[in-house]
DNA sequence: ATGAAAGCGCTAACAG
DNA sequence: CTGTTAGCGCTTTCAT
């Protein structure tokens, strides 16, 4: 093992007998070079073992190929699959991943936030945690032409690159369609009240009350907010559910923010002895891996979320690259209702 | 806006009128420095908006204060919450964390390691894709000793940190499990082959055996292998069943390799026009959110997924810090079995 | 076709 | 208490 210490180029050029600048030429193939002294740097570089340090070059060319990219949790269906959709189109750019996550807290956002750019980070990936908290610190951010793209969910009004779901869009399809399995009591069930004011689950609530209106009902009910908010989401439904439900509440359709949310509706309507979906039909959204495995199997908005990663990847490094030239861009990608059972309809065949 | 580009500690020092070393000093709160120059310069630093550019520092320190986390995929249940452990310790640590997955090729996963420590990444989490591909790799890294604990997944015999779940004692309180609920032909459900191979498949199978040995049973079966691969693992799952049924294989149990694996052997046999838990039980491996939800609801192992991502972070840490002054670490955490309702067994309380 | 030299922004040893 | 100087390992301009 002489390999002991990493070797650079210098010590490559001393090896060969030539000049740090001949040795770069050779590893990078760059001007003009005699093949035999290329060749012999080649060879001493592998020899020695040789590997760049990437953060002399980044210091050097002011530029570090890596990118953050900050959440407000990973261990959701939705943002672990946005990961793996920035992860691949990074790696296929030579580009880094620094991941970090917000928790839902603002200002922890924010020191994330700070620590990426101090790291130099090309850009950034953010799923902001709220929409008005530190709506001053994005408007600097933009303000300094940082390459920012936001994901999910935006602060309205600022001028800045976004790739989401069409969550009005998903939100009126999953209505609308309980309304056309002729349900007409058509209860919102969202979650905590963070959540509840991200810009996507806001989204949703217009869709669900434009569906409404087509239909002539005015009158929207919303269950959740009020109740105690540290619990997770299904048990956060349940309770919310139970609660209208003893209170003397009638329904016969739900819409679910998410399908977490949708399992802890219906546990609470069967506890109550309603069955789904003859008595009460119910949508969720998201479209998790088990959602079509419950019983009974849930009707749900699906995201193009693996999608979303790789548009706002893309997106992020088009950004870089070309800087301002490229206008700003607010992509709002399709959702998808895929049709099961808990919501009365049967057999169009997908599983 | 005067902060149009980003001040350094040169510009600091040029405005205020000292050196570049006074600045540092004030800045770091080092040494001794008179009160008045050191309130001069962090004024002039805040209204500068000087931010240290941590690439310059990496490079002059040889320390980067950030770790490589590689995984096979970050959608699952279980590599996600591990993320979230690992995220929250090195933000306690102010360490950032590059995120990159293999997808499981053991050559992607040479390349993302390749180029993390090109970006001279402090030390290295990793989950290997497979037992043997890469073990001349690792050896070399161990060898070159870079910090390193791999988790989850080990390469036998390697000298390396490593943190997972005791996956054999995982398998084994599972099987016990069932032979308690007086099941007795018992079989043993793993996913595609590249996994299969995967120290903790392997674990869990052994956990399996033993405690069919305790019972006296010697002949195991195994369902999955020689299947088509590219499914999903809960299809994946539902076909290796099926087509054991209609082989006219009999059981009255079943231990699956993990949750998803469980919702596809439990479809199967329903599908069969069998019961479970009447006449199969079922025990799955995981804990996924959703299982508890399942109908029936999945008896299961959970895994302290999120305290092994913290644990390998921490251990990496110390690694990083004390160098070979800390000894060889191989930390196996407790499965926990959770009794739900798959399995036959009723009203233990645990939901 | 090759080399010398400067410098990215910071830290740290050494002087004064 | 403050300043000078020398790099970290690479890229890039300008000479030769």
């Amino acid at each position: 093992m002489m390999k002991r210490v990493r070797a650079d180029m210098d010590t490559i050029a001393r090896e060969v007998g030539v000049s740090k600048t001949t040795v770069y030429r050779a590893l990078h193939n760059k001007g003009r070079i005699h093949p035999d002294t290329r060749e012999r740097i080649l060879q001493a570089a592998r020899d020695l073992g040789y590997r760049p340090n990437l953060v002399a070059r980044s210091l050097r060319v002011q530029k570090t190929s890596t990118v953050g990219l900050v959440t407000v949790g990973l261990t959701g269906w939705f943002y672990s699959h946005v990961l793996e959709g920035v992860d691949g189109i990074a790696q296929t750019n030579h580009y880094g991943v620094l991941v970090a996550c917000s928790n839902g807290f603002p200002d922890r956002e924010r020191e994330i936030i700070q620590m990426l750019l101090d790291k130099r980070v090309d850009g950034l990936i953010v799923a902001p945690s709220d929409p008005e908290e530190n709506r001053e610190f994005y408007e600097e951010l933009v303000e300094m032409q940082v390459p920012l793209v936001l994901i999910d969910r935006y602060i309205p009004g600022l001028p800045v690159d976004f790739v989401a779901t069409n969550n009005e869009l998903g939100g009126y399809l999953a209505t609308r369609h309980l309304l056309q399995m002729g349900r007409r009591r058509l209860v919102f069930v969202s979650n905590g009240s963070r959540e509840r004011r991200a810009t996507s689950v806001v989204g949703r609530f217009s869709g669900y009350e434009r569906a409404l209106r087509e239909c002539d009902i005015c009158q929207t009910v919303e269950l959740g907010p009020g109740l105690p908010d540290i619990l997770p989401e299904e048990e956060y439904a349940y309770n919310a559910v139970t609660h209208y439900l003893s209170q003397g509440g009638q329904l016969d359709g739900a819409f679910a923010v998410n399908d977490d949310v949708a399992y802890g509706v219906i546990r609470a309507l069967q506890a109550h002895g309603l069955r789904v979906p003859e008595d009460v039909a119910v949508v969720g959204f998201d479209d998790q891996d088990t959602s079509r495995f419950f019983l009974p199997p849930l009707t749900t908005v699906a995201q193009p979320m693996r999608e979303i990663g790789e548009k706002a990847a893309s997106l992020l490094l088009e950004r870089i690259t070309r800087g301002k030239s490229v206008s700003l861009q607010q992509i709002l990608l399709a959702p998808r209702l895929v049709v099961r059972q808990s919501c009365g309809a049967y057999g169009n065949g997908e599983r």
